[in-house]
DNA sequence: TTGAAAGCGTTACCAA
DNA sequence: TTGGTAACGCTTTCAA
């Protein structure tokens, strides 16, 4: 393979001043045809000396130094955590990700993992972002908030389950998750619903709500909902399923399909019969909840598209101000199949 | 809850001449008092009128400025693309992260779908990040490379299925998984083995290193190795179990758990006895995996930590130069369970 | 059509 | 112990 050309690691960093000196022109004049300014005529032979100049020297604009002398960047922040949360979560973020591309913005992903609230504000802060989209899952106080809004942040979205005081908020209402299950086992005639509380680090912020949908939808019926904690390993559902009986359930919304299935085993193996005993449902609907016999019955959950997330935080951008926002992007359908 | 304070969104963003003002001091004194410069000594005094002049007005230091003056960042680009590919991949990015935070990096992730090799190289270059960490996904040529160099990445390493020329390469050799699968098979006394290959777009170039592996395990047996295209969908695997038996194959590496599964389930449908007569061997070592009968034999993959990663990029951020560095991060092991 | 110069927010050198 | 000043790379206004 062709090595690299001559310095792999060697001297300094092209600048315009050096483009200008190669082309023969003033640093001006570089820019003003690497940008393509419009408010001024530059001949074309110019124009072809100053980009013949660039390529050869191989430069690239510094964007710091850019947006430095522009006075604002055109940087989304990301903040990114550990636990992905689903694979929901991940596409709608690269659909976001691409939607405020394609707004002209610098889309960066800042892991912050580990960092407390405050803490992680003010590293964000140092960057300078025009708009921050924080995952509800990492801490966000109204002093973080204040924090990034005085380092120039015109738009703090948070995105999550749950919304935060003083910003914007896209919620993924996973009430709604909670309340359709239960919802459906209602309707089938199950009256005493276990709902599976995962115990694993990150999952708690959705799982509450999920417990918390179903509750309300138990509200006006003679019906009981019953918390049960489990973690996501085959013992501890196998613990589980040894004491089922005794709990007296007839129905179990298992917090999303893997659970589900996990469950379902266990529950299974230990003798009791899906979904004539008890009425499983999971959410998220897994190709793999097809596999199972009885097949899983589930809630599908259908994210709204990222565009008009993109599209909420340009005009904030644009136009800052006004009272925080809110909008729940979740829609959550039950697909009944054989497990309940 | 309270509200923000008086400006939402008002006035300039506080610099550190601003702090010096308010407490009556130079912006040099500032720069030394907010940093701890160890070169100088400022008054206790000084320091703590500082310090409060700079937390009234919420001062908070302007990274772009800091490392243009400073004439080098300390960033390191982790370029992303859509298909996360595992959860390994995703664990072991985390890891990485908080590894390079622990060595004073500042990680940020650049979503770079839907660009152009030499494009992308150009985008991530205006950052002038110090090192870049690039999944092995995202195509990266030696004039990319050299693109970045020449912007100052003092490091450039990839990380992925395959090594690139000119770069150091972090490699989870996906042959190793292949390899594994088919020699375990092949000590089963299998002869005719299957290898799904998904048809899903991204997963390519984990696939064919897979095959590849398998390929050379079987180069010393009598044996033989046919490529299975199977997209993830029950109608796809449905139709491949229909004409099983037309294959005659006695077993078969099924790419991962998710794709065994499906499989598997397609083939008991079909009425094809596993493992008697067809074996099935993933790879991920699923939780889910054990759930089905018989329980899925799989290959189980561990990478490295991700902490040697870390000082290497730290390494090569030290001292540049020198010929690239190969590291092969992957272990894989065969779980035998009940399906091969 | 082009160039000179100012200034964005920092830090480091040198002088006071 | 502190302050003035220059410089990092870029854009843009004003002047030639």
């Amino acid at each position: 393979m062709s090595q690299l050309p001559k310095q792999p690691t060697e001297g300094p960093v092209p600048t315009s001043a050096d483009v200008a000196r190669l082309a023969g022109v003033s640093r001006a004049t570089v820019s003003y045809v690497l940008n393509d300014s419009t408010t001024v005529r530059i001949s074309e032979s110019t124009r072809r000396r100053v980009r013949a100049a660039a390529t050869e020297l191989g430069y690239v604009p510094h964007a710091a130094a850019r947006s430095l002398r522009a006075g604002h960047s055109r940087t989304v922040l990301l903040p990114t955590v550990d636990l992905p949360a689903g694979p929901l979560h991940q596409h709608f973020l690269c659909e976001l990700e691409s939607g405020l591309r394609g707004l002209d913005y610098t889309v960066v992903q800042y892991g912050s993992t580990g960092l407390g609230a405050d803490e992680a504000a003010l590293a964000w802060a140092e960057l300078r972002p025009v708009a921050v989209v924080a995952p509800g899952t990492i801490a966000l106080t109204p002093q973080g908030i204040s924090t990034l809004r005085r380092s120039g942040a015109r738009a703090v979205v948070t995105l999550g389950p749950r919304p935060v005081a003083g910003a914007h908020a896209l919620v993924m209402d996973q009430r709604e998750i909670g309340g359709r299950a239960v919802g459906h086992l209602l309707a089938g005639g199950r009256r005493r619903i276990g709902v599976i509380m995962p115990e694993d680090q990150g999952l708690a912020p959705y799982a509450e709500p999920r417990l918390s949908g179903a509750r309300h939808a138990v509200r006006n019926h003679v019906a009981l909902v019953e918390p049960l904690p489990l973690r996501y390993e085959e013992d501890s559902a196998a613990r589980l399923a040894a004491r089922w009986r005794a709990l007296r359930l007839d129905a179990v919304f298992a917090y999303d399909d893997a659970h589900a299935m996990l469950l379902m085993r266990a529950l299974q193996d230990a003798g009791v019969d899906v979904p004539g005993e008890t009425a499983v449902i999971g959410a998220d609907d897994l190709v793999l909840g097809r596999l199972l016999r009885p097949r899983l019955s589930t809630v599908r959950t259908e994210a709204a598209t990222a565009q008009p997330l993109a599209d909420l935080v340009d005009r904030l951008v644009r136009q800052p101000g006004g009272a925080p926002e809110y909008h729940d992007l979740l829609r959550a359908e039950v697909v009944h199949r054989e497990s309940s």
